[in-house]
DNA sequence: TTCGGTTACTTGCATATTGCAAGTGCCTTT
DNA sequence: AAAGGCACTTGCAATATGCAAGTAACCGAA
């Protein structure tokens, strides 16, 4: 890359992800589901961040339409309902942990440990894939139960 | 990092990035900022996405007080301002091109070269330090007028 | 020195989005 | 058959946004 290339259309990706990420309650629906565990209604209006019931709605079927989650039977109870993510979203785990990394760097009241910093700059690609085999394992146990 | 550390903190970090960058116009002025050399007002109102006035005004105070940007006279005409970039909001720079990368990679109509994401893959390292260098080299050109 | 143009905002107002409380319909459990 | 949980929906007041217009300070040219 020379300095010739000016990256103007970087508009673009910027733009695409500031619509799904660019809004505070997708933003940490996404950590529930990716860092958290989280699959149901329930678990996500649990999140001390408070977020209400109708706005709740509103944002899940908004990540379903854009490709972000799955909305599936509860397998360990029809009644209920599961969000699962898609590949989609699991593919923005490195942006996410990027964000956390750098927001742990900045926010003087961090809870993260020193640890987590420390083992994303020792090994990025094996923290990623930490998580990425937590949510397999989350996934899994609950699709076959 | 072994299953047993469960990684419940991870909420705060995400909370925070979600605080400054979990807003649809934040998250566009960095982008002009970082990787599109805009300094003034009136350059982030040129952008395609046509901020209004008051709503630009407002995150440019929002970004200053999270010290995101630094408000000064422009060194070309004392009677107008420029904002620069602090280190903080520097180092969000990978975590903006890792977005990046994955909306390249999902936005079927990205206009993003398939050299961008390839030179991304190659040198990551690399390509964030070219974007630091473009950040540099505007900002010294500026200072020193 | 005055006048038009530019820059960086602020203000007012109509519209859209949010937050909160309450309600609904459909299971499931007892 | 009744009670409770779950996943929403609805209504309404409060807040935030978008748009158009206005303002104040400065700058360069005539």
């Amino acid at each position: 890359m020379n300095s010739n290339e000016k990256p103007e259309w970087n508009g673009c990706p910027t733009r695409y992800a500031a619509g799904i990420v660019g809004d505070k309650w997708c933003f940490l629906l996404l950590r529930d589901v990716l860092l958290h565990g989280k699959r149901t209604y329930r678990e996500f209006l649990g999140s001390p961040e408070g977020i209400s019931t109708n706005i709740l709605a509103n944002r899940l079927s908004k990540l379903e339409t854009m490709g972000m989650l799955t909305r599936e039977a509860d397998p360990r109870k029809a009644s209920s309902v599961c969000y699962f993510p898609t590949q989609k979203s699991k593919d923005f785990l490195p942006a996410l942990v990027s964000m956390m990394i750098w927001a742990t760097q900045y926010d003087e009241a961090t809870e993260a440990p020193a640890s987590f910093s420390e083992s994303y700059s020792n090994d990025p690609a094996g923290t990623i894939a930490w998580y990425e085999a937590e949510i397999d394992r989350v996934d899994q146990a609950l699709r076959s139960s």
